[in-house]
DNA sequence: CATGAATGAGTATTCATTCAT
DNA sequence: GATGAATGAATACTCATTCAT
């Protein structure tokens, strides 16, 4: 009549084991559904755990997200790095950076759109270790640029952080429409024309190829045309 | 018994008029609040109007927050068209696109977000109207490459597309603490380095040939002369 | 296959009946169970509406249990009252206001262990309606107390909140075992007995005045005559 | 590998000296947060055990109330019992016990809550031990009336078990304000009039000062108005 | 004896959308 | 056309208690 306890086995595992079997659980849930399509008892059940053992080692389901990605970032950061340091001159290096983080975009699309969409836009995203990693991730693309300036390979009035933003966010509107899963994109393409740009982009200003007469009268120009439009805007 | 109607002003109003007032407290709200966090019965409070009536011309919530969104582009590709024809030079149209854009996200920085992170991941973006609008608007960037590219002044294996996204991509990217409501940003600073660096990359590889040179300054001559005699127009 | 809106018959009634329909449920419910044992589901259904219905009316679950406390007090309150000014004497009146809280408790012992075990005990119980109503309630017996020591029945020095507490703590602590149903209580037996240790306790120490004795005399003489007259009218 | 315990002192102690510091820590727990409130690993953690060792001594977290409740009554009682003995006199009797109950709950205001609202209304109430202790503990002061009814000093028709909660309402009406955190108390000036008003209340009649002809007429009349009342309501 | 990891039941609340009046 | 009352689906989290080690 009165069914109480189903059963009771209590299966005693290793923290450590307990952890690294929610956050996979969780990493394949997050990826195949998003955040808040994500059940925490869909997790559980994969992870062979009860609900309430999840918030046991996580404060809640977005804190799980949020280990999720971390540990994700680190993955893709120590990847990289044995490779990275083997890379020599400022062109491969910038090309190595792009195609390996097209590499893993392409990988983990999904935790992509998750970092994208859920973890970055968060008004407390600053005060997370995920935004220490990702910066860690990204300043090394910076520092390609400031190894550069110092070599004197690139100019002197480059702006490191600009670069970061350009390398990422280009890469970041190249894979949306794989990120929406409606196609595909190429990494060795785009790593190479991107890296061609931006290192184009960064060389010194040479005589004729920039900065010249020419480019110099077509800012003036600009210029003044622009204080004439403040002084007597065209009739709209 | 009990007469409780507040009011019953049936206020018979034209439709564009009943649109138009729904749009804009629309846009008020999910400006403020975001999408998830507006509510549909305050959007119509502040529209005057009751829910119901806004489902007679609105499909539902996210059709209405995409018909703010598309107003919001058809809004900005217009007002940019005018002054963008004027501007000469693919260093100034580069930078006028780039700095107009970033205005854009000054202006309306919860638009954006939510153009960002409401409607473009959706998998049904391609399918919309806004799609459509935001392709002409960031399209003008790539035709800007493409005349450049006719008129020789940029390589000839340049990549429009590439040049867009390392555009738009670099511009969101460095907004986005300002968009998380952190941070401020210099449209001005931005716009040039941005230009810059964009326009460096594209350049030929090999010097410029020399009749071009002097074809572009009779040209430039022209807007000169041009632009002067706006500032300092004859005394009629 | 894809089952989706079971109905959706919108039943359409003015919201003076939706309300005391839910009351009247939740009152039912809530005397039953207990607050935490009763659900809002089991509510909703006995009032013929949907959850979501009770949250245009009331805030929230306690909201909803204060309203109807609020309202048992109301009819407690409106429904002595009228009998209440008939009565005459300090001890008959006394007598009144104790037999009839008596009676409310046994009537309806649920909703007074609401008021008493999770109502009266919230620490913000003093900013509610409650509060105020039941000091109308329970003042009624200091009332006594004053008039009779303005009359110069009840000694000078007497406390009429200590009058208060004594009379409704004794209720409260003859009537536990009742609540807590194990076994009844006579309301009779104990109303009497409890007035007259009342008016015995709040009784000058001095002897009563040979001259407010006559002058008593005369008025409950009147009181007398009057009754016998209501029991065996005149034959008209 | 990951040697992870964070000590592994096996604290073996006499479990009279487990129990007792489960039960302080548990009075400390209890008494700040309320029942409901308190957590079981809480109080694990002050007492130095872990969750599983208290299950060991105390049946569940009601045991434990239950135990620390009792505790408590075993000290009130046995605390005042010395000298209680040395007081002589009814009236000093009575003052001495509504005053050390004051003051009781003056110190302990959180246990008092406890035994208003979680114990004392529990349906197993009276099985408990805390129920006879709670008896033995308010018995005194029946037992004083049943003395002074012996003695000739109160009326022979008393009711001891109503002067019983009488006191024991009183007090605690009147100190529910302070148990609510909102106020304090006079425990001697409340325990003087309640004192006052008792003794007064236990008289004997004496011609002149009660159910002289005057009360006797008083009440005669409400009866007859009474019945009135029930054969002819007054009209509504 | 002690440990402490694992168990698992249980529910109030929101709000876009509908459709009878 | 307008109204706005009614609908109803959907889910994270807590914590007393147990029992394998």
């Amino acid at each position: 009549m009165t069914q109480r306890k189903t059963k009771r086995t209590v299966n005693r595992l290793p923290p450590e084991r307990r952890i690294s079997d929610i956050m996979a659980a969780a990493r394949e849930v997050f990826t195949e559904k998003g955040y808040s399509e994500s059940l925490i008892s869909d997790i559980a059940e994969r992870a062979g755990v009860v609900e309430g053992t999840i918030y046991r080692f996580f404060t809640n389901k977005r804190d799980l997200l949020l280990r999720v990605a971390e540990e994700w970032y680190v993955e893709m950061i120590s990847k990289d790095a044995a490779g990275f340091e083997a890379v020599k001159g400022e062109w491969n290096r910038l090309h190595y950076l792009i195609y390996h983080h097209l590499l893993s975009i392409k990988r983990d699309p999904g935790l992509s759109r998750l970092v994208f969409l859920e973890l970055r836009p968060d008004p407390l995203y600053r005060e997370t270790r995920l935004f220490t990693l990702n910066r860690d991730y990204t300043r090394r693309i910076a520092d390609v640029v400031r190894e550069g300036m110092a070599n004197g390979v690139f100019r002197a009035d480059a702006s490191p952080s600009l670069v970061r933003d350009m390398v990422f966010g280009a890469v970041e509107h190249r894979t949306w429409s794989f990120l929406r899963s409606e196609g595909d994109f190429d990494p060795e393409g785009s790593a190479q024309a991107l890296a061609d740009m931006i290192y184009a982009g960064l060389l010194p200003h040479t005589e004729l190829a920039r900065d010249t007469v020419l480019a110099r009268l077509d800012k003036v120009a600009g210029r003044l045309e622009r204080a004439a439009e403040r002084l007597a805007p065209p009739i709209a």
